[in-house]
DNA sequence: CAACAGTTTAGAGTTATTCTAATCTACATT
DNA sequence: AATGTAGATTAGAATAACTCTAAACTGTTG
């Protein structure tokens, strides 16, 4: 039986990564780590219903705070671009450099960077785009 | 010098990919493609900016649906990921399938993908992520 | 040049996320 | 154990990036 992670090991899990054991992060930590190796995509919505049909007393401010939090302890990886949708007039497959401070999106050299092992995708469907997208940012 | 695209060079694009040459398809394709081989990444708004400034009458609406339009024709590639933002639980490095018709977002099983000749930053700037995100979408 | 399909538009609506500033709480210290 | 306070939470407003709607306009075809 898939038996919920103890409050316990979950206080020691936010403690390690000096965190405030608050009743909030308690709940969302248990719900992100049910049971150590458990792994799984969850966008600050899903995350704000799942805690919210818990009956869980968590505002959704809280949950894109602690998803942050949880991100920057290292407990959780954040998947995404700049939220903003950039067109290229360079329509040949090639890919790109973010740099996160000014916005500035420049072409990867092409042949510089290789991708190799693209799945094939099921019956009925087809990749629509392989893009890879490289952050830079200056050094804190 | 660098001459702008004549009117007719830019009528002949357009219509050649089945596109109305209408004042404002024109005004944008002569900002987005001033002459052949000027490669660029515009957002949106960067474009709606610019051809405010060039006083074009143009909306911010049909700046989307032009932008749109041109990728449709394979005049321009779009460049971003679904809007949201994922965390996941998989903090070690791998990279992602994304299904864009249930949003559902998939670990790659690591190995498979490779990715090599990340560039090196410039002194002074750490490379944040590298985040490779497989499209994929049921054939029309 | 009439007619209509295709296009444009202002402004409202949506979605994902961040901000604000007031209230609350964990916990180190008395 | 009571207290002080830095840290945490919250409701709701604000923002950013789009998308939608439905009315007005325009290229093109006959």
């Amino acid at each position: 039986m898939a038996k919920k992670q103890s409050s316990e090991v979950t206080r020691d899990l936010l403690r390690a990564h000096d965190l405030r054991p608050t009743r909030q992060r308690m709940a969302l930590a248990k719900l992100l780590f049910p049971k150590p190796g458990h792994k799984q995509h969850v966008t600050a919505d899903a995350l704000f219903a799942q805690a919210t049909k818990a009956k869980t007393g968590v505002s959704l401010a809280t949950v894109y705070n602690t998803l942050h939090q949880f991100t920057e302890a290292g407990l959780l990886r954040e998947v995404s671009v700049s939220s903003a949708t950039y067109f290229d007039t360079n329509t040949s497959p090639h890919h790109h450099v973010l740099d996160e401070d000014t916005g500035m999106l420049t072409d990867l050299k092409p042949g510089r960077l290789a991708l190799t092992g693209i799945p094939r995708p099921p019956r009925g469907s087809q990749v629509t785009s392989v893009d890879v997208i490289v952050r830079m940012r200056k050094k804190a």
